[in-house]
DNA sequence: CATGAATGAGCTTTCATTCAT
DNA sequence: TATGAATGAAAGCTCATTCAT
């Protein structure tokens, strides 16, 4: 809250061209997805974004500062989902079932983002980590508790509950299942639960889910 | 049933005391625990184990294979604790609320172990590794599962839920709890939620999530 | 003929001053000749040629690339020596005499090429070893076969001789008489037969070789 | 002559059973030969020959030591083939066929022996090294010297070539067969000389390289 | 500003040899 | 005498980062 924080893109980053700035963070998106954070390449990303390692150094401060931009690409796309579906005047479980539809949507369309966001914990521990999660993870805490007070007040979600556990049980629940779309091992999981034709069950599972939370919040 | 696997300790290690094995698994545990298993130093689990560098690949083929005897260090002490509450006959919440104090309990001792099963996903994709992570989540799937399906049968659990959907959604709640007790990342996330002092919530934790469970099931 | 093969050297390596380039070469030539294949420290290389390791590695691809690299350099040796003297218009016994000369005097010259290039068996049965040998071979069994055939053109040589196989056997004197100049092993082997004093009989020995040779063959 | 030479085998060596002497000697034969001395690894040639590598360093002194042992078995096959063609009544030209003949079939039978014998230059300058070679091709210098003496003496032989030089290259013809038809990249060498077949054409291989012998020595 | 060559610490794995049992 | 577990030095290769051009 109000704390500032070290930029993580020098100005340089800054005065480039949209295009060629989309270059650099598709690249090295694509790359921290697929190979993890350690075995990720700084010169090879720049081979394949067509700079040179030097102007990497000159855009972003370090491995990890480039890394973490990318993360705030991937806080970007999820605010941007949020705030569309949270404060339209569904009533909760309609709210739920979209919530739903869209992260199996975007798991699906943005696996690269999401399984950049699994790596957070590999880069150890400096503040600015913390800082960063802290951020991503505030949107959803929020937002979430919100949602759920505003459907104690409409009635719809028993009182006795706690908004903030319920949120946290929810978001636990959504993480679970976007991990299970973008990720190979929880995919693998979701598999050794539910069997191998997920793929087309989408209807299935976003159904069970919203029953489930429906029952488990009706007031 | 039947599938073989190759052995992932030489007879060498079998052979060794008790102690030293030991020893050698709590230095390994640690280490890929603190450092993730990209950071951690063969040489160094061999220092601070007291034994050479030469011993370790007496003992293991190789560092993977020394992660993932870890890793099945952590399945053991996850099947105990299922196979200790699951068969009991108590009712279907009351083995809810027995598994998530397991969890609250068994995360904080083992916090260690639970660090070193989120590192499995960086390991790559080799078919060992699939392997090992089927037979780690399989014991909840089939456990989870069944007693889903007995709540069913015992008029607890409302018959129109997926028994396999409903293991999935429980074993997701479990593992994030997990995670939230052990995992750096995981417990600032909780915090962010929860506010600071969940250490001594841990009740209002467990009562909430067996409300939560017990009015989503309940038939 | 147009057979394509992997390149040995990076481009950086290509874009080096021939000074530069130089001093690798000769100090790897140097390394492998007297240590062999397998005790040769790369390592080592890089600091008496007074680079780091890494340019080394962005130089060539791999230690064996580095080796087969120098190898070649002793290829372009023996192409040179033989497209002087084969292409003359002398006989062919004088052709052979001047063979003879010239291998006594790049044995000691280059002892080390002639070092390395019988440690080519020692780094395994890669396709690129044998691809390269091949063209090592190749250049003099082409051209004494030709020889050959052009001394039996001319009468000089017995008809009923097989030109490849007169072209082996000579090949095989010649690799003899050009190890015994450059080999420990071979130079020993040399005195064992032929007395200590070896250096100062030159013309000794290449009068009996072409006494030899030359009654060998003669039509 | 009459230098002593320190022990290859230690005495618990010699006092085993045959059976036993065999076993070990054949095992570090075999795996000198494919393997070569550097990539040949103690410990797998103890178990191959089914006994401790303690036991390996209780007969022979190091590695070295015994691959050296290897070696003399190989001069022991020799010396026998050598002591069986020449000393008999036939002339040199038969004699020469004879050992060509011999060559041919023990190369192909003794791969391995021959393979070692190449590998001797890779094993460092000691002196035992030296002492070692002495012995080996001091046997082929003598007898062949003295076969070439003996032919100039019936009048087979040009008396104005030096006998000792005659002997020499007669040995570089010999050694070079050998490599030809035991070693992978002089049998390549081979090829490229003289086309694929080789392996059915050892009579005229044999014919030719007798018919140039003749020729070449012929009074 | 951009470039990309240069750096060198760091890490996994091997294997000849020893020595306690 | 036989065993085989233990040792630890040694080496090929990678890659984040720098800096001269």
């Amino acid at each position: 809250m109000g704390e500032t924080r070290r930029k993580l893109t020098k100005a340089t980053f800054d005065n480039l061209s949209n295009e060629k700035k989309l270059m650099i963070l598709q690249t090295a998106i694509s790359e921290f997805a697929s190979q993890g954070f350690d075995h990720t390449n700084i010169n090879i990303i720049a081979e394949k974004a067509g700079i040179s390692v030097g102007s990497i150094y000159k855009y972003f401060g370090s491995k990890q500062d480039l890394f973490l931009v990318t993360i705030q690409q991937g806080t970007e796309v999820l605010k941007t989902i949020l705030q569309t579906i949270v404060p339209s005047d569904q009533s909760f479980i309609e709210k739920c079932r979209d919530l739903i539809k869209a992260i199996q949507k975007s798991s699906r369309e943005q696996q690269q983002l999401i399984r950049i966001y699994s790596e957070l914990t590999s880069v150890g521990n400096s503040d600015l980590v913390k800082q960063l999660s802290y951020e991503i993870e505030a949107i959803s805490a929020e937002m979430y508790t919100e949602l759920v007070k505003e459907g104690q007040r409409t009635g719809e979600i028993m009182k006795d509950l706690d908004p903030a556990m319920v949120a946290f049980l929810m978001d636990n629940l959504f993480i679970s299942l976007q991990f299970s779309y973008s990720s190979e091992y929880y995919l693998q999981r979701f598999k050794i639960f539910l069997g191998d034709d997920i793929d087309d069950r989408d209807t299935f599972v976003l159904d069970q889910m919203v029953r489930f939370l429906s029952s488990a919040l009706k007031a």
